[in-house]
DNA sequence: GCCATGACGTTCC
DNA sequence: GGGAACGCCATGG
């Protein structure tokens, strides 16, 4: 198996119970950020008899990715709940609340306001030219 | 080795 | 704030 699934169910199995993270984080913590999907991948082939709490990876929107109506998301939904995890009116988990790690979280938010910063000058110098 | 696909993310309307 | 488009990395055919 490739370092990185490894890294990857570490990263996963850091995850502390009661708290939920990120794709992206994980390709991050992980080594390869922007990796997601290929996060999602490693996911997907874990074996049944496995230690990793995937259950506390799901999307940037704080929802469960595959099919809501699929047994795996009311698996997952329930294993959350049991840990204590809350999900908002909408079916999402509040990352400010359950988001780990924190720190990654600031920073994404900080990225955020960075993006739209590089957005606003990209802007005004389309209009210069 | 190229093309399509997937438990995703970020950026731009 | 929600939806569409493009980008991303690894895998399978």
């Amino acid at each position: 198996m490739n370092p990185f699934y490894h890294r990857i169910y570490r990263v996963v199995r850091h995850i502390p119970k009661g708290r939920v993270a990120t794709y992206g984080i994980i390709a991050r913590l992980a080594g390869r950020p922007g990796a997601a999907r290929t996060v999602g991948w490693a996911l997907s082939a874990l074996p049944e008899d496995n230690d990793v709490p995937w259950w506390r990876v799901i999307n940037a929107a704080g929802r469960i990715s595959f099919s809501g109506q699929d047994h795996s998301a009311v698996l997952q939904r329930a294993l959350l709940l049991r840990e204590g995890v809350r999900f908002a009116p909408g079916g999402a988990v509040s990352l400010s609340t359950f988001g780990w790690p924190a720190e990654a979280y600031d920073s994404a938010v900080a990225s955020h306001k960075r993006a739209a910063s590089t957005r606003r000058s990209r802007r005004l110098k389309g209009l210069r030219t």
